[in-house]
DNA sequence: CGTGAAATTAAGCCCCT
DNA sequence: AGGGGCTTAATTTCACG
């Protein structure tokens, strides 16, 4: 892992339909080269996959909520039950002042009431405090640090 | 935007390397047409762009926290000052207990404490109150949603 | 559907150890 | 000597009009 894969990833996370050839020009390689270094990027799961980024509000998801969700003990099954519920996105276990934090893309205020609701079923759950987003300034890839 | 284009968005979420005649045999159309449609998803701004999913620990970003900041009145240059700071993934202005709600990816907790400094660096800012994530169950794309 | 570009694999070379 | 990584080149697949 040295300056030029991260070169390359940092240029897959722009736009990854360029071709090799284009790749390799750009950090100095020969489109082999730069192949055979982005495939063992994949296979070391550096690089997990290759996706398209998608506009929440053009397919219906346009209302955006985080989640601090309390509760007593978890059962094992919570990951699953959260992972059921379509409009969440994210769930972490956090240190501070809740248990979980999820990330909400609802298609309407109702619908995000409809997954609050779902969430209290879920066993252990006690309270639930929702931050909504009124404006997203950004939302972009994890940065690719530079240098050693 | 029918079925279709979006089990289309859905396979390509899924991964986007795959052929458009690998596409159009899932959703039952030959490759051009299922070529033709990718297009004009990409052209509408519903896809946009193809990018690729990269492991953060892998390249360095190995601490996730979100920071709630609050803050007095925000120059027009806020969300500059937010965007010039790597480790900052997402920035939403909020409705709730603060103004802003930031998620960042540092390399350490050190590196964490350092861009809250930089944080109260920014004009108007009062308060941070970081909460770190100790376990992600997941992360994934935007759920489309089935139906008309 | 054909044409041309791009992915992918193979073969050989160089450098560094 | 050996191995990793590069270039070049050949083959096949696929994008795209």
């Amino acid at each position: 892992m040295d300056d030029i894969d991260r070169m390359l990833i940092g240029l897959l996370q722009e736009d990854a339909t360029q071709s090799y050839a284009a790749l390799g020009a750009a950090v100095g390689l020969s489109s082999g080269a730069a192949h055979e270094r982005v495939r063992k990027l994949r296979e070391r799961g550096v690089i997990r996959r290759t996706t398209v980024d998608v506009d929440p509000v053009a397919v219906g998801r346009g209302v955006l909520a985080y989640v601090m969700v309390d509760g007593t003990t978890w059962m094992g099954d919570t990951r699953q039950a959260l992972s059921a519920i379509p409009e969440i996105e994210e769930a972490h276990v956090i240190a501070g002042p809740a248990s979980l934090l999820i990330k909400v893309r609802a298609a309407t205020t109702q619908d995000l009431q409809a997954v609050l609701r779902r969430l209290f079923d879920i066993n252990g759950v006690t309270r639930t405090q929702t931050i909504v987003a009124l404006e997203t300034f950004f939302e972009r890839p994890v940065h690719i640090p530079t240098g050693p």
